[in-house]
DNA sequence: TCTGGGGTCCTAGGACCC
DNA sequence: TCTGGGGTCCTAGGACCC
């Protein structure tokens, strides 16, 4: 237990970080404004899944100016073109497009516009740390201080000092909007969960800056929802405890968060406080692939099942191979009605590339649920390993394990290593041990 | 808001081993 | 025989994120 009401004191030791979140705003939506500059300013909502008078599918993206509408992400993408006006501009789209811009989604443009994006970041930080398509950290500790020179005088005439940091952050998103033509949000502080929280304040096109002796004041006022990692459940069981803000949550007993939930519960006081010691570290390689699809109505069909089923586990067998991955563990996820979500798995003594496993296992874990009414299926691969060489066959794995020059963990190969397709089969499967990685994954592709 | 698809991490209980 | 403690791996489920 600390003494009383500290407010958080850094470690004298290690010099304040400079941590930069950068979060695309509504990405698929600008990117479909890059090549559609028509679409600006207009509602544009692109979802996934979605044809003409079926309910299936849903809303990826939503614009800000659909956002007024009341269309969100995750809604049922019927619902979301229903609630837009209707287009009443015939050069900006087709002639049965009459309620709004819905455009589906094209993640392989997507990946081309985050590719430029990337790019900036990593010529702008010797750390990256991209968390998805559309968001990253950035550690700048070595380019950067949270030193304050005076700034240029603005159009509004006002001189004010303002810290290297933003300078950088600022030179950051301008890149990005000159360079790529798409906005983004970037929030700055002393470390990760923070600077996730500050991107956040702004948005769209925004731009935080808390340095280091302001992040619990800056925390405070804002409801717990705010800090990554409280979603739906945790926020009303910590309301049932009166606590509503980070700033409640930062001066709640440490003891009672741990008990209610756990280390997860002592992390979410450690973040409302401003505390974090997560370095930046780069993006690693998956843990896991997988795809899911669901039925446009619950079915008992036990042939469709199988059907689903067989393409899904191709699919994810593709894409596996597709990274070089191989996998040890082959499982399925079945929602059954109302909303059950249920997933049974299965490991391989061994880690494999075999496609025909993948069906058969999918498909014997499946007989499970024969009677049930299922809604979604999905199929996923899991302990994952990355090679370049060869896999051995599952017939010579002799159950010990070993670790194989060929086998990448993420964390002790060389980049180059991927690129030699011609590595030696190894005797046997060998496993790969999970670390994070060191290097991201497009020095894959 | 009766709910799309692709992920991550954590927890808890059981099997198994020494 | 009826019983300790520690460790690891596995599966299943839950919460959360974008």
């Amino acid at each position: 237990m600390s003494g009383s009401t500290l407010p958080g004191t850094g470690d004298d030791e290690s010099p304040d970080r400079v941590v930069l979140h950068v979060d695309m705003d509504c990405f698929y939506a600008s990117c479909e404004r890059l090549r559609e500059p028509a679409l600006r300013g207009e509602p544009v909502v692109v979802g996934m899944g979605y044809e003409a008078g079926e309910t299936i599918g849903a809303v990826a993206t939503a614009s800000y100016e659909a956002r007024e509408y009341d269309v969100d992400s995750a809604q049922p993408i019927s619902r979301a073109v229903e609630r837009l006006p209707p287009v009443e501009r015939p050069d900006l789209g087709s002639a049965d497009d009459d309620r709004g811009h819905y455009r589906p989604v094209d993640m392989e443009f997507y990946q081309s516009v985050a590719g430029e994006v990337k790019a900036i970041l990593h010529d702008c930080a010797d750390t990256v740390r991209e968390v998805s398509i559309d968001e990253a950290y950035l550690d700048v500790t070595d380019r950067t201080s949270w030193a304050t020179v005076d700034a240029p005088a603005s159009a509004s005439g006002a001189a004010e000092r303002r810290t290297l940091a933003e300078g950088l952050a600022r030179h950051v998103r301008e890149r990005i909007a000159r360079e790529v033509g798409v906005p983004a949000s970037v929030g700055v502080a002393p470390n990760m969960a923070a600077a996730k929280v500050a991107s956040d304040h702004d948005k769209p096109d925004g731009l935080t800056v808390v340095p280091p002796g302001d992040v619990t004041d800056f925390l405070a006022p804002l409801p717990v929802e705010e800090i990554h990692g409280v979603g739906p459940v945790r926020a009303s069981d910590l309301r049932e405890l009166g606590i509503e803000t980070a700033g409640d949550l930062a001066s709640a007993d440490p003891r009672t968060l741990q008990d209610r939930f756990g280390d997860r519960g002592r992390e979410l006081y450690d973040r409302a406080r401003g505390v974090d010691d997560r370095e930046v570290t780069p993006t690693g390689l998956p843990k896991s692939l997988s795809r899911e699809s669901s039925f446009a109505e619950a079915t008992t069909d036990g042939e469709a099942m199988r059907e689903k089923v067989r393409a899904l586990a191709a699919a994810v067998a593709e894409r596996a191979r597709s990274k070089d991955a191989l996998y040890r563990t082959i499982g399925i996820k079945v929602v059954t009605t109302p909303y059950d979500v249920n997933t049974r798995a299965e490991s391989l003594s061994g880690p494999v590339d075999e496609p025909e496993l993948v069906e058969e296992v999918a498909l014997s874990l499946l007989e499970e649920f024969a009677d049930s009414e299922v809604r979604k299926l999905g199929v996923r691969v899991s302990k994952l390993s990355f090679t370049a060489g060869e896999q051995a066959s599952l017939d010579g794995f002799d159950g010990h394990e070993s670790r194989g020059e060929a086998v990448v963990d993420g964390s002790t190969a060389e980049p180059d290593a991927s690129e030699n397709a011609t590595a030696e089969p190894a005797d046997r499967p060998t496993v790969g041990e999970d670390r994070s990685g060191q290097f991201s994954l497009e020095e894959f592709e």
